[in-house]
DNA sequence: CCCCAGCCCTGGTCGC
DNA sequence: TGCGACCAGGGCTGGG
C-alpha cells in the first residue's frame, strides 16, 4: 500500500511529466473517488505537486486556491499515458496501460498536451479532493501534521516528545500520522524489526537508546523504500504502471514463517492496533 | 483529550 | 462449479 516512499516515488514522477500542462477536462466515473468540483480545475495550469504525509497536492499556476489534494489509500494508482500512449521514461507500455480506462478508473484528467492521468482504486478508498481556500486545506490536511521523516524537524528531541506523549503501542504510533508522516504498516514493521523493538511496547515506555535507534530506524527504511522506487505488494504502480522493487527487500513485511535474518528464529504475525504485524519475538524486546 | 470499535469498499481465498 | 463468509487495511466517525 502507498506509503511515504511510495507516494514521494509517484510525486517526483508527476513533476517529470505533468507540471507545466493545462488541464482541460475531467472525467469522474465514480462519484466518491472526487470530493468537490470538478470543473474548477479547467484550464488551470499544474505547477507542481507537493506532499504532505501520504497526501499528494496538486498546485496551480498563478493561483494559491483551488489545490487538488490525491489520497490513494491502499489501491490507489496514479498513471500517466501520454497521447501516443507511450510511457514517461521510454519503457515498453504495459498492454494494461494501453488499455485505459479499466473498470478500476475512477477519474481521468485530460491534459493539453493530448496525455491522460488515471486515477485507478479498485477498493474506492482514495480520494481526490477540491480545497478551495486556506480553511478548507488545514481541515482536509488536519490529521497529516505529523513530523516528516526525512526533514530537519526529524530530531531525536522532535521524535522523543511525540512518542512520549502516548502509552499506545509503539507501532501504532509511529503509524499515527498527526505524529509522523507517512509511515504506515510496512515501513512500521521493518523499522521496528532494525531497532529490534517489540511493537507493542507502550511508546512512552521506550528509553531514550530505544528512541533513537527508532528513529535511526524509520529514516534508513524510509529512505531505502525511496531509493527502490517504493514496494509493489499488490496494487501500487509507478506513473508509468511498473512496479517498485522494495518488495524485495522486505526485514519483516508479509515474511511470517521465515527465518529472522539476525537471529535466524521464525518471523511471527500478531494483531497490533488491529493492523497485520510482522517481527521477531526472540530479538525484539 | 485519549482511545478504540466499526465502517467504508472490492477481490481474493477458503470451506462446504 | 458455485456460493457465502471472511479477510485485508488508512483514515474517519462516533461513543465511552
Amino acid at each position: 500500500m502507498p506509503e511515504l516512499p511510495e507516494v514521494e516515488t509517484i510525486r517526483r514522477q508527476l513533476n517529470q511529466a505533468v507540471a507545466g500542462q493545462k488541464i482541460t477536462k475531467i472525467q469522474v466515473l465514480r462519484s466518491q473517488s472526487f470530493v468537490g468540483n470538478p470543473s474548477k480545475l479547467l484550464k488551470l495550469q499544474i505547477s507542481k505537486i507537493d506532499r504532505m504525509a501520504k497526501m499528494m497536492i496538486f498546485k496551480f499556476k498563478n493561483h494559491k486556491f483551488p489545490q487538488l489534494l490525491v489520497h490513494l489509500r491502499m489501491t490507489g494508482q496514479l498513471i500517466y499515458q501520454d497521447h501516443k500512449k507511450r510511457l514517461v521514461g521510454g519503457h515498453p507500455t504495459p498492454d494494461w496501460v494501453e488499455k485505459l480506462p479499466s473498470k478500476h478508473t475512477r477519474v481521468i484528467i485530460y491534459l493539453e498536451n493530448g496525455a491522460r492521468l488515471f486515477f485507478n482504486d479498485q477498493r474506492v478508498f482514495g480520494r481526490l479532493t477540491l480545497v478551495n481556500n486556506q480553511k478548507e486545506f488545514t481541515y482536509q490536511t488536519r490529521n497529516f501534521v505529523g513530523i516528516e521523516p526525512l526533514t530537519a524537524q526529524f530530531t531525536p528531541e522532535n521524535f522523543r516528545l511525540k512518542m512520549q506523549k502516548t502509552a499506545r503501542p509503539i507501532k501504532v504510533a509511529i503509524m499515527d500520522q498527526k505524529l509522523i508522516a507517512g509511515v504506515g504498516n510496512i515501513y512500521a514493521n521493518d523499522a521496528l524489526w532494525d531497532a529490534q523493538i517489540n511493537p507493542n511496547k507502550p511508546a512512552k515506555n521506550l528509553n531514550n537508546t530505544e528512541l533513537e535507534k527508532l528513529r535511526n530506524s524509520i529514516e534508513k527504511v524510509i529512505a531505502l523504500g525511496i531509493k527502490y522506487g517504493g514496494a509493489t505488494d499488490s496494487d501500487y504502480r509507478h506513473l508509468d504502471g511498473l512496479g517498485g522493487k522494495y518488495q524485495d527487500h522486505f526485514l519483516t513485511y508479509k515474511l511470517d514463517g521465515q527465518p529472522c535474518q539476525r537471529c535466524g528464529s521464525k518471523l511471527i504475525k500478531t494483531v497490533v492496533g488491529g493492523r497485520g504485524t510482522y517481527w521477531c519475538k526472540k530479538c525484539q524486546k
